[in-house]
DNA sequence: ATTACTGCAAAAGATTTGCACTAGG
DNA sequence: CCTAGTGCAAATCTTTTGCAGTAAT
């Protein structure tokens, strides 16, 4: 029953989920595994991998900043997370991979934007017809000026 | 007439363009920095700037790395070359903005074939829409397995 | 004549790696 | 138990920067 209650929280079933691909794989579920896991679900923003580290330093004070590392790569290698390179920038960002959506970056802040909808899934079609290939994902980055930053450049 | 000639060839032209745009905004045209916009007009490939420094350094021994990242930097300002970030790579890749074209990364042998056509400007509108942004540009990756690798792996 | 651009070397970041130790299954 | 994962530090790799000298306008 108390199950139940837990699966109506979206977040929450996302962890689980997460969990029980980990386990079905024979990858060890650690301490900072779960930690990097639960960070990245609730994650709203992008973060780099020392944001995440920074960020979970305080709970977990005996965490290295390559296990960080370690962990991003292994959930990226399993689908559960992606990474974003942006221009101007040689950061890498990562995104759980929950609801899909596309990232629009500004280019004066660099703010990430979040946009729901847009299926490139006939873009994708063309592709695979065009060039023979069989694809497996695709990103699209929209860059631009946020709404913030083009206010700001009005009044200069 | 001579000049009529060499607007035939599409690639002139296009050289011929972009000292045009540079002496316009008085940027310097240097004898290392025809050099990179020769090389990123004739290149069918995608390269990195290490690629580029190790191809023109026989015809221009003098020349150093950190002068193909600063004449990149100049065209990519310029709106000229667009810089390709890849997943599970962290080296920039090169593009001359000549036509407008996609780019498909083989996830295996980490080649990348381009590929026309594909409109994204209905899903750069929905964004703009949805968000507030004032969209300047938008990079379509799609990664897969290429022709090739594909038969590789059917072989194992 | 200016000053942007170059070449060099050093610095700065971000990410990866090697290794001894620890803990998950 | 066994070995994948951790923490640490050093190494690596790409890109940037400072600076004195050079060349484009």
């Amino acid at each position: 029953m108390a199950l139940h209650f837990y699966d109506n929280d979206p977040k929450q079933a996302a962890y689980n989920h997460v969990l029980a691909h980990l386990k079905e794989k024979h990858i060890r579920i650690t301490e900072t595994r779960k930690a990097v896991i639960a960070y990245m679900i609730n994650a709203h923003h992008h973060p780099s991998a020392e944001q995440i580290y920074r960020d979970l330093l305080p709970q977990y004070p005996s965490m290295s900043l390559a296990t960080v590392y370690n962990n991003l790569k292994v959930l990226i290698d399993e689908g559960l997370v992606a990474e974003l390179k942006l221009s101007n920038d040689n950061t890498a960002y990562f995104d759980f991979m929950g609801d899909e959506h596309l990232h629009i970056v500004c280019e004066s802040c660099g703010k990430i934007t979040d946009f729901v909808d847009a299926d490139i899934s006939p873009i994708k079609e063309e592709a695979k017809e065009q060039t023979g290939y069989e694809i497996t994902r695709a990103q699209l980055l929209i860059y631009g000026l946020c709404p913030e930053c083009q206010k700001r450049e009005k009044k200069t």
